[in-house]
DNA sequence: CCCAAGATAGAATATATGTTCCATTTTCTA
DNA sequence: TAGAAAATGGAACATATATTCTATCTTGGG
């Protein structure tokens, strides 16, 4: 950080003002006071309502931005809005610096990816209420065996609970149509259901939910939103959204999610041993 | 909170949309489909944006935001802001606070497995190097079909890819022991082979491996460390490490790096495509 | 004390914003 | 199928925004 490079994140522009400070004219002092002390609420503030507060001139705002090497006041504010939302800096603006630090293409690539998926498991743990997850662990513990129901993505999710269930002695009907095969769209009033979708909901997926409602069945889903067809449907429903690179998803979230409701489900069957030996 | 009552929070807000969603038009719908996926985002997408981002209407965003009960657009964006001033601490506070003041088990178990997915994603972003992924990528996209092999949890894995890189037109032929019909296990020179397997690795994926190496064909490995009998055989090993919790596994890591090897064979397979534009 | 160079505040401007309105399309009803 | 009602997208609008410009003020050196 030196004192002509353009700052790229609060931290660095916070850097450069105590750097340059007292080469600054009285006003453009006040400013730096100001957003100094403002902080997160910068993200926020017009520079109308900077200027009111603060009884500075909004030119002057602007003018103080511009003494930072930003363009001008909206240029600063994004600093403080991709702070609070923690993104990073757009992937056209980053591709600009890739060579002075050695990096190419694929590395900003690769660690969208790992940020998004990050950002998208902060989120779930923020947002789901994990008796929610007991309920479901509950209800399928209910009964000796279980229908699993995924379909595209959600498939793999779908193997994955199949096969640690399986793993818990516990029995998983997993509906995959391999030859065809009809699995039994009819269910018996009591059994367990758990459907996987993910907008776009596939139109089979919702059609078995419901007929497990109708016929009596209990549905647990795992799904995106509360508008999915599925969450109206089912007597628990997981909601995990996963954030989007280039609008394309991980599924990180879901499968951590996934795995929370399987030892769940695990320390119901057998409370005494499975979760322990490396599973 | 019943249908009339005006939203004052986020959460509110969201209730309310889960409560008349089916009565909304459709437009409408998926304009609440995309504030709910968007989240904390929205403090700060202008209509434009939001418009932009969505492929909906900017008045149709008002139109929803009124039949929710809000003013206009700006009025249920404020609802976002308020509660994105509400400082919310950094997660790692609130999960050492969740620990110290004992929730529920199960409070502290899905804390703790979102918290080690989010680990492991954070060695998996410093320890890989996306030049091995781009060599992945580079050698599967070197023939016109791809072997996919995985068991157990790996093999939602195998499923995941086999999906993602079907939809990228890219063949593949997903071992599976559907009826223990045999799947050659014999190879051609420069056929593309890619093995998933995590310790304890079973012996079937490592004769695979032995198998198709010796036979000339090419080899990807997804694998653990470089102890994994795998990563010695390939041509190209790609370690992910998933840290555990009470000996039970996420694998949150590991479909993070899948995504990142997906998207990077999809961008080769069609640079036109989808995947490029708005990363 | 004067004058040049810089700093400042507020008016002027161009841009972008949220919202309203209306013609067109779609959906429902009879 | 025809007619009514609702929904939709885009143009038009008023407003608020960030920025530029300029006349005025301040500062510091000779």
């Amino acid at each position: 950080m030196n004192e002509a490079s353009i700052p790229t994140s609060v931290t660095e522009f916070e850097k450069k003002i105590s750097i340059i400070k007292d080469g600054l004219p009285k006003r453009l002092q006040d400013c730096a006071s100001f957003v100094l002390r403002k902080g997160d609420a910068m993200a926020f503030l017009t520079v109308a309502q900077a200027s009111q507060e603060s009884g500075i001139a909004p030119s002057a705002f602007i003018r103080f931005a511009q003494a930072l090497g930003l363009q001008g006041y909206s240029d600063m504010q994004q600093l403080f809005r991709r702070q609070a939302t923690q993104q990073r800096p757009p992937y056209r603006y980053r591709i600009n610096t890739l060579r002075q630090r050695g990096e190419t293409e694929a590395d900003l690539l690769f660690v969208d990816f790992c940020d998004s998926s990050i950002a998208s498991i902060e989120r779930l743990m923020t947002k789901m209420d994990p008796q929610l997850i007991e309920n479901a662990a509950e209800i399928i513990c209910s009964k000796p065996y279980l229908h699993v129901v995924g379909q595209r993505r959600a498939f793999s999710v779908a193997c994955y609970l199949a096969y640690v269930l399986g793993q818990f002695d516990h029995r998983v009907i997993l509906h995959t149509d391999v030859g065809s095969i009809k699995i039994p769209n009819t269910f018996n009033p009591g059994e367990v259901v758990l459907l996987i979708s993910f907008e776009p909901y596939t139109s089979e997926v919702v059609l078995v939910a419901e007929k497990a409602k109708s016929d009596g069945a209990q549905v647990v889903a795992i799904t995106d939103t509360p508008l999915s067809p599925l969450s109206g449907l089912a007597d628990v429903s997981l909601e995990v959204v996963e954030e989007d690179v280039g609008g394309f998803r991980t599924y990180s979230a879901t499968f951590c999610l996934a795995a929370a409701l399987a030892v769940s489900i695990g320390t119901r069957l057998n409370s005494a041993s499975v979760v322990k030996e490396n599973i």
